[in-house]
DNA sequence: GTGCACATGTCCGAAAACGGCTAGTCCCCT
DNA sequence: AGGGGACTAGCCGTTTTCGGACATGTGCAC
């Protein structure tokens, strides 16, 4: 994750912790959650609370976590990461709002049916959490399956879009005492 | 239970309940009561009320449950299932109208004398109930021991078949609860 | 450069569980 | 003695479950 130009920066309360944004002179670069996994180094980065772009995003996470469904038109700047990885993020604001796919039809909806794995992990590389959707993609079988941003967001983003609810994502699943330390580790 | 065409299908009233009937081009291919176990899932199947087979299948219906013991004549369609069931149910339709037989005597008919079980279960999967009489197969000590339609049902055939009446069967088989629960749930 | 680890899905083989059973045993009760 | 009920161990095709092997682009540590 580079970027081409240094980014302004702000942050800013949401009901799932405090978030961090990003722009460049393209548009909003990145959004994420404290504590996520991937997340760059703002190395040079500028903090910016006043950038109109960061405070309309501000604005809109406001207005979305309070349930409002409103499309957003905010200018994104996806530049950082590779053609693959772009092309992956673009597909996914393909998935509307109250729906959900699976890593399988993501990858054969981009033509590369076999890349299941390459396309999960790209997926989990999004740099705009929430507004580019990775939180819909999910298991074959409908299980969450991973969230940089930690199960829990996962659920609670679900769950406020489609207003079903979802089981919580198991302390432990399938006995992987590792993968379980990881997100202990996380948010802990 | 898959068929290589989609059946055709249509309902009709009997004196035990609703049944469903479906049949293919080659012949009648299922005659389900409701609630049954072990019923096909229906995907892309055809509506059809009209089909001259599903219009004799129940009208012949009609007959049977007025005790009229005429031979039947229509075309079946037991290519859904594996060899060993098909050999199974072709059996069975060897049972003449008024009496029965037991699984062990079944079994041994069909030259597998030890593999009395799979045939029972065979049998239990009879996707043309009533016609292909897997009504008329019962324990070795004459108990009905089960029916994928029921037990009552079971009983009401043998006896209407017979003229004798039959003990009707226990509300919880041999202290099994968990079997019980099941009839349960497949009538109430 | 090399090797490894990933927010997975599909496929395939092996193993286990599951029945609409039965015959044999053991016990208890006339 | 003899009969009936509870319990057990085999029986075997089918279904379900489980575990491993593969495929893939990328970032990161050596």
């Amino acid at each position: 994750m580079k970027f081409l130009t240094t980014p302004d920066y702000a942050r800013f309360a949401t009901p799932l912790g405090p978030m961090l944004a990003a722009a460049t002179d393209h548009g909003l670069c990145g959004l994420w959650f404290d504590g996520q996994r991937h997340q760059p180094d703002m190395v040079a980065w500028k903090l910016a609370p006043e950038h109109p772009l960061l405070q309309q995003t501000a604005l809109f996470m406001d207005a979305y976590f309070a349930g409002d469904a409103g499309h957003f038109s905010l200018p994104l700047d996806l530049a950082g990461g590779t053609p693959f990885q772009q092309s992956v993020w673009w597909a996914l604001l393909q998935i509307p709002r109250g729906e959900t796919t699976s890593y399988g039809a993501l990858s054969q909806s981009l033509g590369r049916p076999s890349a299941v794995r390459a396309v999960a992990g790209a997926v989990g590389r999004n740099p705009v959490s929430v507004l580019v959707p990775c939180h819909r993609v999910v298991g074959r079988d409908g299980s969450l399956t991973g969230y940089a941003g930690g199960l829990e967001r996962k659920t609670a983003l679900l769950q406020l879009e489609t207003g079903r609810t979802y089981a919580s994502p198991p302390v432990c699943a399938k006995g992987d005492t590792r993968g379980a330390a990881k997100v202990l580790g996380a948010w802990v």
